[in-house]
Parts: C-alpha cells; sequence; structure tokens
RNA sequence: GGCCCGUUCGUCUAGGGGUUAGGACGUUAGAUUUUCAUUCUAGAAACAGGGGUUCGAUUCCCCUACGGGCUACCA
C-alpha cells in the first residue's frame, strides 16, 4: 500500500441476527482508525448464505451503527462510488473471478456432494479435503477433461475449490500481532464458489476489499487461521501490491470460565450482548440491547473501546472525538478481554454524570411518558435531573429516583418514624404546615434555616423532625436533599402532602 | 488430533533488563452526607512454571503448562 493512498475501512457483517458487542468494538476499531486518518468507513453486507439470511437485520445494523454514532461514509442505504455494497448484487464478479483462478491453475471443481463429504468426515478421522487427498475425490484435477465438460454441460452441481500449494510458507505482518506464518499444507481447499453460485467468504472478502479499494482489512482473531487463504487469494488475482494492512483484534470473553462472549452467556448471566433490542422475526423472541437497558452511547462506546485498547496513560473516559484523536492500532492488546458488566455499568454512571443534561432531556421525557407522566417545562426537568443524576446506573433509573416529584406518595416507610412518634411531634408538625403555607421566599437554604429554626424553638432533636418531613414528602427513606425537594416541588404541593403525610402517620 | 494466537491483582490494564510493579472496576474499612446513593481517604490483591542470556530478569530467547480460536458449499 502506498502512503498517499486514501485509508479505507470496512465492516462487514452478515445480517443473520443482533449485532454482538465484539462486532461493535470492531466497527469502532475500524472507525476510529479511519477517522483518526481522515479515511473513509465502509458498510458491506456479507449475506452471501441465502439460508442465515435474515430479513430486517440489514435494517437493525445500521440502526444500531447510527445510536453509537458510528456512520458510515458508504453503505448499501447511502450508497457510494464503489457499489453494490450488498455481496448477493455482485454475484456475477465472484463467478468470474473463481473462473480465472481455475484457468491459471490456481483452483479446481468439485463435484462431491456434501453428502458424500459428510460420509467421507465420519468414516475418516480428521478428513480434509486437502492435498492429501484431493486425488481420490470428484473434481477437475483427477477427471479427465472430457468428463468435466460434460459434467459441467449437464448441470452437476460444483463447487470451485482453492488448490492450495504444498510445502509453502505464508506470512503475513499483523499490525497487532507481528509477523504470522502459515504451512500451506496444513490448509485445507477451502470451497471459494458454493453450488448456488454465491462465492464462500472466502473469496467474496478478497474480491471486495480489492474492488472497494480497501486499505486496511481489520476483524477478530476467529479469522487468523483462514488469513493463508486470502493471502494466497490476494497473490493468484494478481492483485498483491494492492492488498490490504491486516490486523486482528483480540476476542471478547465470556466474564466466567473462557471463551467467546455469546448472547447466551448475557441470557445466563443476566446482561445485553446485542447493541439493541433484536426481535427474532421467525421465533418471535425478543433479545434485550443496551440501547433499552439505559445505556448512553457514549458510555457504552466508552466502554467498548477500552476493552482492548487504551491511550497509555490513567485516563479512562473519552468521548468520541477524543477517541478519534487518541486512538492507534498498536495500542490494541493481543490478548482476550473478559467482558466484565460491573465495569460497565461504571462506565454508564459515569457519562450520565458528565453528560450534558439537555441532550437526555428527551430520553427522560420519554421514561417519563412511558409512566403516564406528561412535563412540558424541560428546565424544571432539568433542574431535577441534575438532582437526581448522581444515583443513576441506567437512564430509566430514573423513574425509581424521582418519581415522587411528579406524583405524590400512596404509600409510605411508616416503620421508619412511627414507633418513635409523640404527641409533640404531632404538635410540631400542626405548627410548620401553616407556618410553611405562609413562609417567603421558597428557597431552599431559607426554608431550611426556617424549619430547623422551628426545631429548637419546639425543643424537639432535629434528627427526630428530618426523616418524617422526608417521608411526608417523598414516601420512603430516600432521595436527595429533603429541602430541596421542597423547594422543587413548591410551596402547595409540600404543604399538601405534609398534611397527607401527617394524617398516614396518626391513622 | 492438527494448525494458529495468547498468558501482569478476581476483572480491564500500565510498565519494561535494576520500580515500594502504577491506575480503574469490584471488594474491605473509615470519613462526610442527621435518608439512601454519591463523594473522599485508606487497605487487601498480580508478573503461570522451568531453563537459558545477563552483574541483574516480570521485562529478551527456548521449552512446558494452561487458556482460546479455527478445522462447513457459516460468516
Amino acid at each position: 500500500m502506498s502512503a498517499d493512498k486514501k485509508v479505507r475501512v470496512r465492516f462487514a457483517p452478515s445480517p443473520t441476527g443482533g449485532l454482538h458487542l465484539g462486532g461493535v468494538r470492531t466497527v469502532l476499531f475500524n472507525y476510529l482508525f479511519a477517522k483518526s486518518n481522515n479515511g473513509d468507513f465502509i458498510l458491506r453486507i456479507e449475506d452471501t448464505d441465502q439460508s442465515r439470511f435474515v430479513p430486517g437485520a440489514e435494517e437493525y445494523i445500521s440502526s444500531c451503527l447510527a445510536w453509537c454514532g458510528l456512520v458510515p461514509d458508504e453503505s448499501p442505504q447511502t450508497g457510494g462510488p464503489y457499489g453494490p455494497y450488498r455481496q448477493s448484487e455482485r454475484k456475477a464478479r465472484y463467478q468470474e473471478f473463481a473462473e480465472r483462478l481455475i484457468a491459471n491453475g490456481y483452483a479446481y471443481y468439485a463435484f462431491d456432494t456434501p453428502e458424500e463429504l459428510d460420509k467421507l468426515r465420519q468414516l475418516t478421522p480428521n478428513f480434509r479435503y486437502s492435498h492429501e487427498n484431493r486425488d481420490q475425490l470428484r473434481n477437475s484435477l483427477n477427471l479427465d477433461e472430457a468428463a468435466v465438460k460434460a459434467l459441467l454441460e449437464n448441470g452437476t452441481p460444483y463447487v470451485i475449490r482453492i488448490k492450495m500449494p504444498v510445502d509453502e510458507t505464508v506470512s503475513l505482518n499483523d499490525m497487532i500481532r507481528g509477523h504470522v506464518s502459515f504451512e500451506t499444507s496444513s490448509v485445507d481447499d477451502k470451497v471459494l464458489l458454493k453450488a448456488d453460485g454465491m462465492p464462500t467468504y472466502h473469496l467474496a472478502v478478497v474480491v471486495d476489499d480489492y474492488q472497494m479499494k480497501i486499505t486496511h482489512a481489520f476483524r477478530g482473531e476467529e479469522w487468523l487461521p483462514s488469513a493463508p487463504v486470502h493471502l494466497l487469494l490476494w497473490e493468484y488475482l494478481g492483485w498483491k501490491t494492492d492488498m490490504p494492512q491486516w490486523a486482528h483484534f483480540p476476542l471478547i470473553l465470556k466474564p466466567d470460565g473462557n471463551g467467546k462472549l455469546s448472547k447466551r452467556d448475557g441470557d445466563r448471566l443476566g446482561f445485553p450482548v446485542y447493541a439493541m433490542n433484536w426481535q427474532d422475526p421467525k421465533s418471535g423472541d425478543l433479545t434485550k440491547g443496551f440501547k433499552e437497558l439505559g445505556f448512553l452511547p457514549e458510555a457504552f462506546i466508552n466502554m467498548l473501546a477500552l476493552l482492548g485498547w487504551n491511550d497509555g496513560t490513567d485516563q479512562e473516559l473519552f468521548s468520541l472525538d477524543e477517541l478519534i484523536q487518541k486512538f492507534s492500532i498498536d495500542r490494541i492488546s493481543k490478548s482476550g478481554a473478559k467482558f466484565d458488566f460491573e465495569k460497565a455499568k461504571w462506565f454508564n454512571h459515569e457519562w450520565i454524570k458528565r453528560e450534558d443534561a439537555n441532550k437526555l432531556i428527551p430520553s427522560i421525557q420519554h421514561i417519563l411518558t412511558s409512566h403516564g407522566v406528561v412535563v412540558d417545562d424541560d428546565n424544571y426537568l432539568r433542574l431535577i435531573f441534575d438532582l437526581v443524576k448522581d444515583r443513576l446506573t441506567f437512564l430509566p433509573d430514573f423513574w425509581e429516583q424521582a418519581s415522587f416529584f411528579f406524583v405524590e406518595p400512596e404509600n409510605y416507610d411508616l416503620d421508619a418514624i412511627q414507633k418513635k412518634w409523640s404527641d409533640e411531634k404531632t404538635t410540631f408538625f400542626n405548627n410548620i404546615i401553616p407556618a410553611l403555607a405562609a413562609f417567603e421566599p421558597w428557597h431552599t437554604e431559607e426554608i431550611e434555616h426556617f424549619y430547623k429554626l422551628a426545631i429548637q424553638s419546639s425543643g424537639l432533636k432535629l434528627g427526630e423532625l428530618m426523616l418524617p418531613f422526608r417521608i411526608m414528602l417523598v414516601g420512603g427513606k430516600f432521595g436527595p436533599h429533603v429541602f430541596d425537594i421542597a423547594k422543587l416541588l413548591g410551596r402547595e404541593k409540600t404543604i399538601a402532602r405534609m398534611k397527607k403525610g401527617l394524617a398516614a402517620i396518626l391513622s
């Protein structure tokens, strides 16, 4: 790759269901690399497996990227100069290149049926379709030309396989792992073109990366074993000088034990794995996403970025812009990272605290609406949010922490105060309620001062009269500073709640 | 089984031939908040093992162990 080429990277998911957090991290690293190099980020849909195609999955993936703020420069939706961006729509191209490989002796037709191969795999331990036994199978390597021609002409289904060379070493210089090499003899003759005329990943990724002028090909570590196939294809197709630079990202592992994190682990351990809610169109099953749980996209992105990458300092909180500034591939670690939901929660908490409240108001409004509450004063909502945001792990926690501002308490935590109640306290409240009703100005500090003064002159203890006041306004032993609550509730509601609360205590 | 990748506190990680091996999450203990949470302070907690190389290895090399990935007409 010459240095003056514009950086172009791609994320190439297959539209088979929910978008896994590992997928989002791959997107993120691609995106950060592209944007930090003034490059383009491309979304390409790998829909070559028709049997696994799931309707709606492509749109879902785009929505997830949009929510995360990782918007592609070119995609099936937006188009671009190197389309189409769906592999199913590029079908004809692959056939042509597969034939070219055969013509040049780098690939061959294979007529073995899947059933025949299954049988062989059962019968022969460690069966591989490779140089060791390809001359005993039904393919154009051992069939004579006329026989092959006849098979082709009468429509016998076939696949095209790469002919892996014997005893060669292919190697790549991975941007994360450095020099990695493979012996070609130990690699199978992978299928390049399937019987339905669609390419497999191996062919498609090379053809598309070439035609879309991809400069850097990043993917998960699970692809490393098939890298020699791709390397050879770049060479055999005559494009070696245009081959992208490779990087294989470490895997995201399950929190307990080891192994790749899967959707099942999330179900089992009680946390989301998908970026957004995903409803399977066939089964109707709904899988929860980070978005709907109440994660801020900034927190989700930040958490993912730190799973396998750091900037070398102690900083852990980064905005997307900061990440673009500071990202570099060579600070990605080589080893897999276990996903830690506790830490993910911490990131969200931090982002709820630091995010501009105005940005969150629409989401807060949405939460209130879902509980049947309408608040038309955004400014009032912002004041409340600022008061309770320290106590939120997820955005929807706002309801538990602040609903009493909008809905009068129905039940009171009477256990906390009733048994220590006294006539003196009743007298105190009977006096303070009308006094507050006339008190000016209705400001936090002034109310607090006035209330405490009243306690003093009553001869009662401060501690005995704080909690009852809180229970009257809130219903329970929680919430922010009680005089802040009174202030925001307003005089009228405060007085009404005190009266109602006192009645409940005395009942 | 074969091939490939990896290994620093429980977890995410910094570091790198000579350090009291640093930070964060979680955890423990205190303080503050006359509610709860937040916040603050302090503590416990790690270089997989064995060989080299070296005056000196957690750091470089090799082996072993362990873990993971791949091994489909799936990506």
